[in-house]
DNA sequence: TTACAAAACGATAATATTTATAAAAGAGTT
DNA sequence: AACTCTTTTATAAATATTATCGTTTTGTAA
């Protein structure tokens, strides 16, 4: 799909969700779907800003955040203030609250589905593999 | 298995990998696995300064580190020194390096076995699934 | 056990990313 | 066009993490 397309889209699911569509908006998702970098808001206010000189960098990360919500991006490492680190390395998925940043462990009801294969590792040193979902807890979610 | 079998275990490698071993780094590994809370450096210093007044805080974060590289521990957020979003919402592979932070999308041979089957979600609000491999990648192995 | 090199530890300072704040501007609606 | 609510901007503030460096400890071998 294309970029158009894609904003398009955007564009949609901000009028049905009632999220007040503004042109930086658009433009930090067309920086981000744009760049194969996974890139951090620094990274994307240094695409915009030649264009864009009064852009702030408060805006891109407000604006990544609400992106990663209305669910067209993907905040790779949600709990990114506070380093975090499991013991247990036993096959299992973890929900992280995006509001929160609690992270619960799930159970699947449907273990074998959840293994993960082993890749072809390329000369890399594989260390461990993770199931992460992203959203908004219980609790969270009645506030 | 129980803590003590895994603190054996910590001890075995740790002599195969000639990494010395301490007390600090053990009594951090205990603490962690006998955690269910997937607990922050800082948490885990609270937990142990009663008990050993001179620790320090780098140390926990040290040893946590070393804990992850010899794959007894999962750091969860590998990127936690720099958010970092994908506007990129498709099934596919993030290879994280603990070492320099890059990010590689991975293209399953088997694209089937990678599908995460949806979970009942008990009143949470599930936005996005991500699978996450974390290791050293190609380039940092060879420094 | 003593000696030695390498690594880890502890205490603290430094860094830099992220968040908070408040005034101004813009979006959406009637 | 007016009104309300949200976003944006610019800046200041907070704070988690890393770096530094002198000291201590580990592992090994004489």
């Amino acid at each position: 799909m294309d970029v158009t397309m894609k904003v398009r889209e955007l564009i949609e699911l901000c009028r049905s969700e009632g999220v007040p569509l503004t042109q930086q908006r658009i433009e930090i998702y067309k920086a981000l779907i744009s760049s194969r970098e996974h890139p951090s808001p620094e990274a994307i206010y240094r695409i915009l800003k030649d264009n864009y000189p009064t852009l702030s960098l408060a805006t891109v990360y407000n604006n990544l955040e609400v992106l990663s919500r209305l669910g067209v991006a993907r905040k790779l490492n949600p709990l990114s203030d506070h380093v975090r680190y499991d013991g247990d390395m036993s096959s299992h998925i973890h929900f992280v609250c995006l509001d929160c940043k609690s992270v619960e462990d799930i159970e699947p009801d449907d273990l074998e589905s959840f293994q993960i294969p082993d890749l072809p590792e390329d000369g890399r040193k594989l260390i461990a593999k993770s199931i992460q979902f992203t959203g908004i807890c219980e609790k969270c979610q009645n506030n």
